[in-house]
DNA sequence: CGGGTTCCCCCT
DNA sequence: AGGGGGAACCCG
């Protein structure tokens, strides 16, 4: 129901979902007082698509608030740390470069989907974003995507927040584009990480409760010329564009590391 | 439920 | 003016 079958092409594609659910079951029972606990990574998370992480790391987000259940899912052109508590991205990666935005010319199809391999309680179904007043914006975005497959796996509901529309269409376009633009002249790889970050008590639309991010950031980071900068826009239809911030700013703000250490990282 | 159409807003 | 991010509505 309001999920998609993506046929014989995409199930040939043999996706794995790893689930840390006993991992879940088991921590839970070690602190009488399990407050802010974050599901621990298990230790092959995105086994199937390592070449989306910088040298192989990653990111795992302390201990936070809104954090639930991780889940790692891996999709032809990008990949998405799953929350199931939020129904949102923790984070959604991507590698780019010129040969994949070259390649990036596929008509939209604004087929959106919730993603059936995360279980019902875990997911944002399209019920939850009818009529909320938000518009369903992609992490990794549509215009990036270099195949058809990719473009079609994009409108997954795990790739997407609740955003507000004018900001959707608004200064947070022109920063995909500025990123889409900067991959498509680099010399080589740039690792993308966007995500949401969620204040506490934040609104939630549908019934099945999708939390709103406050903010939303991009990480753009450079392989080759080591240099890095990130985008922080508030999910606000009064939100204008804004200067990036530090790499070392971002990770104070989310609490999440996504390049490895040591690392030499510099601001653009 | 699919597909097509119409409309909206923002940015270049 | 055109393109890109969407929503909502209609119709088989």
């Amino acid at each position: 129901m309001n999920t998609v079958n993506f046929g014989h092409s995409l199930a040939r594609l043999t996706w794995r979902v790893t689930v840390a659910a006993a991992l879940a079951a088991a921590a839970a029972t070690v602190s009488a007082k399990p407050s802010p606990s974050v599901t621990p990574l298990p230790a092959r998370a995105f086994a199937d698509c390592p070449a989306f992480f910088v040298e192989g790391h990653v990111p795992t987000p302390a201990a936070a608030p809104h954090l639930g259940k991780l889940r790692a899912l891996c999709y032809e052109a990008f990949a998405v740390l799953h929350n199931g508590e939020s129904k949102t991205p923790v984070y959604v990666v991507q590698r780019l470069n010129r040969a994949a935005i070259d390649d990036a010319d596929e008509k939209r199809t604004n087929k959106f989907f919730a993603d059936a391999r995360l279980p019902r309680d875990e997911r944002a179904e399209l019920g939850d974003y009818k009529r909320s007043g938000y518009s369903r914006g992609h992490m990794a975005p549509a215009g990036d995507m270099p195949t058809a497959q990719a473009m079609a796996q994009s409108f997954s509901l795990a790739n997407m927040v609740p955003q507000a529309i004018k900001h959707n269409g608004g200064p947070w376009a022109k920063i995909e584009q500025d990123t889409r633009r900067y991959a498509q002249r680099a010399q080589g790889d740039v690792f993308v990480f966007t995500g949401p970050v969620f204040k506490a008590g934040s609104d939630t639309i549908g019934d099945g409760q999708v939390r709103v991010p406050s903010h939303l950031y991009k990480l753009v980071y450079d392989a080759t010329t080591h240099r890095s900068w990130a985008y922080w826009q508030a999910n606000d239809d009064a939100e204008r564009a804004s200067k990036p911030i530090s790499y070392e700013e971002l990770v104070q703000r989310t609490g999440i590391q996504f390049l490895p250490q040591p690392i030499r990282t510099s601001s653009r």
